[in-house]
DNA sequence: GCGAGATATTTGAATTTGCGAATATCTCGC
DNA sequence: GCGAGATATTCGCAAATTCAAATATCTCGC
């Protein structure tokens, strides 16, 4: 395989933030660690479903995990995950309070 | 259609930057604002593939436009996203050298 | 209005991705 | 070792995404 360049791998990290899923997931795992299914309850997605996302958030770094007993605890594997997160927020409300605006300056000039 | 949660926007912008061709673009207008034609030369990239590339990160609000002359200039719309890029690539570096602390680890294991 | 430079769109094939359903694996207490 | 609770994996398919190539559109100077 041809060497991946940094966009290559940041390219893979969004991909893998770029769905609802594992977005509600990470969003359930800012609150602190879960158990897989305190996750699924909170979510109140199918248990394989979840399963199958945390997989692919842990196969690429988001999450980190350890058993305990029956239980597996989740958690969010770098803070700064969750700061990258909460700024793509900013960004959307801050793109609505945008398309707003204009929506109510189309609405003044009739 | 159904009311798309924030889940669903936050995936979309996702997977809008969940392409190298777009992070490469990205962060070429970091340095400021960009023509297409710089832009191809920089990145390299097909004109056609800027182009279609650049009206995907515009329909996501990712970029913004102006037209002046037969050229057209493209920037970041808002600042956020560079920041964005940033935690996501200070992630990627963390990871890296969390990878190579173990491979050392093995290495001294024998 | 035409030619040339600059940018945008369309098309079709190849790849990737998400999902539901079924099933497998792990861990504990007995 | 077995049953039950908890978690993970596999499979087949529909849908979405990407790319290259061709082509279309816009803007200017003449």
């Amino acid at each position: 395989m041809s060497p991946r360049s940094i966009f290559d791998m940041q390219a893979e990290l969004c991909k893998t933030m770029g769905n609802a899923a594992r977005l509600q997931i990470v969003h359930t795992l800012r609150g602190g660690p879960h158990r897989v299914s305190d996750i699924v309850e909170v979510t109140g997605l199918a248990q394989a479903k979840v399963s199958q996302h945390l997989g692919v958030l842990r196969a690429y770094g988001i999450v980190a995990t350890k058993r305990e007993g029956k239980d597996v605890i989740y958690r969010i594997a770098n803070s700064k995950l969750t700061r990258v997160c909460d700024l793509m927020r900013e960004v959307l409300a801050e793109q609505a309070s945008e398309r707003s605006e204009v929506f109510e300056a189309l609405q003044r000039k009739g």
